[in-house]
DNA sequence: GACTTTTAAATGTCAGACAAATGAAAATTG
DNA sequence: CAATTTTCATTTGTCTGACATTTAAAAGTC
């Protein structure tokens, strides 16, 4: 691993893309030890704060874990679901908040991704993931519940029914679209009606899942689709209407 | 924005975290200027150095980026599509390679997502996109062709046809799903009849999508799902076969 | 042998310094 | 006065050297 001190870009970087590069193509094995930083900035040629950068970034992809101590050092790490889960969440609600996305766009989306996942839910929800959804359906009822934990109530619906397709590969992908629209949703004041044609929507769907019923949990989905749009676009147009575009 | 010196959590750690918080509630605005690292040092009551590695891990994010020079500094960044689409690229091809996702559950996320797609690229893919597809299968038919160019190819194909749908959240979120499988696919080794069995799906795929046939779409992506994973199946009982299980 | 203490190695943090880049202000020039 | 060049202050990038803290293994003690 050899890197160009004469190259515009940071050393650190340099450094960091190198090990990120040995750990990709397989050179760098799963809890292999690093060497420590001052054996790095040997290597490299550098300081070892340089080293420690590049550590830091590599850090913050969850490519290594470090550890204090007599045997302590970087080590590559697992990407663990939840690691993954994380960024991806993190990062698609950035995308969407930073680029001014449309409501139409990212709705679409999510639920273009979820009807993916019906037929395979349907097919194999287990129990677990059946009561998780009747739960969150009748805390979406109670009385009192502020708009942002129904929202909340509505993302762990929506979660519960992309688990039970029993596959982590899509779950992993779905996180982001499904949690990364909740800063949308939150901007929309649910009425009691429009709550309660959710909450009738999420008893179909729910119903078509425990039945196996995968076409009717698309047209279930097809249906909150519609739905959700609808309520949007009353909310947006409301809030054009009170403030009209200047220039 | 405060940290706490005597938290277990490092303080590079910490001062990430509230920065990233700020950014993500909003806080912090697309192309706001950080305070200097010597700023936020004093801010922070922490050296330069670690503010330092705060920023670096930032920086890995996408988050902020950095500019020398007098005017410089960290200044909040607008995460684009294609930053995105690479972190998620990285994550899933590493997640992919690091947990042992069996084949078959790879796939079946990845063709259920493009699925999802299909109706709408099926109606809204433009003629350059079509192009695009045309020309990958010619390639694909080229005698002489490597199987990682094959492979290759057929992620261009693939990603032609996502991109079809016209909506660049579902593109960026199909990435993961479609690069990350590259690895994975490159594993196999394409006969000169399997070659040509995909290539003659891929011809059906698209003239589907040309017609604006959805359900079509969605018909030839089954028949290419079921021909890779026979495909597949068939390689690795060979490989079993040759090398058997130890223990 | 079980427990305690010491020690060495590693990361985490700090302080201060210099190098390099860069834009703005100041000086110079026509 | 306008245009150009020079100077300069600011900011990030990097280096050196040091100390603090954590941790497990080694040494010592009963």
């Amino acid at each position: 691993m050899k890197i160009d001190p004469s190259s515009p870009a940071d050393l650190s970087v340099q450094i960091a893309d190198a090990i990120r590069d040995a750990i990709v193509s397989g050179d760098l094995i799963v809890d292999e030890r690093l060497p420590s930083e001052p054996e790095l900035a040997d290597q490299f040629n550098v300081s070892r704060p340089t080293v420690r950068e590049a550590l830091k970034r590599l850090g913050a992809q969850s490519l290594i874990r470090t550890q204090r101590g007599a045997t302590g050092g970087a080590f590559v790490n697992r990407l663990s679901y939840t690691d993954a889960y994380d960024q991806q969440v993190t990062t698609a609600t950035l995308l969407l908040s930073m680029n001014a996305v449309s409501f139409e766009t990212a709705c679409e989306a999510r639920y273009a991704l979820e009807r993916a996942c019906a037929p395979l839910s349907a097919q194999r929800s287990t129990s677990d993931h059946i009561a998780t959804m009747r739960t969150e359906i009748f805390r979406q009822g109670q009385p009192g519940l502020t708009d942002e934990a129904f929202c909340a109530s509505d993302v762990a619906f929506h979660r519960a029914l992309v688990d039970g397709a029993g596959n982590p590969v899509l779950s992993y992908q779905l996180a982001g679209a499904v949690e990364a629209m909740q800063p949308l949703m939150n901007m929309i004041t649910f009425t009691a009606r429009s709550r309660e044609a959710i909450i009738a929507l999420h008893t179909t769907i729910a119903d078509a899942i425990e039945a196996g019923d995968g076409p009717a949990t698309v047209d279930g989905l097809n249906a909150l689709e519609t739905e959700t749009l609808k309520l949007a676009k009353s909310v947006f147009d409301a809030k054009t209407r009170k403030k009209p575009e200047a220039g």
